[in-house]
DNA sequence: GATTGAAATGAACGGCTGTTCAGATAACAC
DNA sequence: GTGTTATCTGAACAGCCGTTCATTTCAATC
């Protein structure tokens, strides 16, 4: 008689296993609120509820509430560093930039959630975790150094400094999840084309 | 016999009126704080401990912590379109944008803290003080596009969609409180003009 | 030297925090 | 139909949270 999504009365598991249901669906609360409140502001009460389940449950699938931010962070560089490695390259430098660049609008339009975690918790990460997560961010960033260093090397771009320059691409880049919205005027193809084009002449030779 | 910040023993007011060192003080203390661990996390006997004093004390001050945190931005803002105003520009639309860029990296790698804050606990805003904060923030954005809008209708620049440069730019340029470090190679000057380099490629026509 | 009032103390308030765990429940294996 | 085991409940824990306030302290004023 009781759904599953069904919580008025007391029960402990009402039909079938939910241990692959709770868990991403714990996740998923999670990264919702930790976006939409921040980390630090969201209670483990508060997800339960969204989860549709009693706080105690959620340990059965975290260690505690800083490993479940640890995670999400983790998987969702993971995540970015394996799709950026199965993206396709465009021809030399400026095809492998522009490459770069419309994927890493694309990508970052699609998971906000996700990215607003990865940019704006840093700080909340006890430090044993901290290491390896800006690790993957760090490798996340080498990827387009190299390709402005091989373009400074081909002489196809001109930058001073590339390090610099990779930085200073990265956060116009990544700006864009702090004001684009579907409803808005622009699809996102045309926003990453609009972006492409000042980036382009930005590193150009 | 008791110094102002000997606390051994128990008192109200050591020496001197405090009121004009305390209110100061309970800013610059929660202001770390808050860039350094984020609003949510950090306790009001931290920032109390921190000025000296005990937590009931603060109240002098401030009617609550997130009254607190409204003052630090606004009073962040508007010194931001107050210097922004008294700021020499430049001729013409180039010049407006690289007085615009420089003045901007200058200024914000001069508060990093009250930039932090400023960008990162937006969503720690109660309603009704989020409006007017918002708003500031706009104001400024609008600084920068009404440069821009200028010229591109001089045809200096060439920028097909003028709001979303601004915020590609403002993004670019905000970027660097994220990595620069006063130890580093590179000066603020040195680093504002590789960033003018980049500005004004991007844009130009 | 007595009075005043700003400023700080120290303790208390109710409520919420992350986390634990014994016990209840129901799906599954046999 | 019995036993096992994964899963969840419900309650509890100790501790911290923002905020209040009666009281104390002391520089300034008369």
């Amino acid at each position: 008689m009781n759904g599953c999504s069904d919580n008025t009365g007391p029960m402990a598991r009402t039909s079938g296993s939910h241990s692959e249901i709770t868990g991403p669906r714990l996740r998923e609360a999670a990264q919702r609120l930790f976006a939409r409140h921040g980390y630090a502001s969201v209670t483990m009460r508060q997800i339960a509820a969204e989860v549709g389940v009693q706080v105690g449950a959620l340990y059965n699938y975290i260690p505690d509430k800083q490993g479940l931010l640890a995670d999400l962070m983790r998987a969702h560089l993971e995540e970015l560093l394996a799709a950026w490695a199965a993206e396709p390259r465009g021809e030399g430098p400026l095809g492998a930039l522009e490459a770069f660049t419309r994927f890493h609008i694309r990508f970052h339009l699609e998971r906000p959630d996700a990215v607003f975690i990865a940019y704006m918790e840093l700080r909340n990460l006890a430090p044993e975790n901290f290491a390896g997560i800006e690790a993957l961010r760090k490798r996340y960033e080498t990827e387009l150094e190299d390709i402005l260093r091989a373009g400074q090397a081909a002489g196809v771009f001109d930058l001073p400094d590339t390090k610099l320059a990779t930085l200073a691409v990265i956060a116009m880049l990544t700006g864009v999840t702090t004001w684009y919205r579907d409803a808005g005027r622009l699809s996102r193809e045309r926003v990453a084309g609009l972006y492409w084009d000042m980036v382009r002449k930005a590193v150009a030779a």
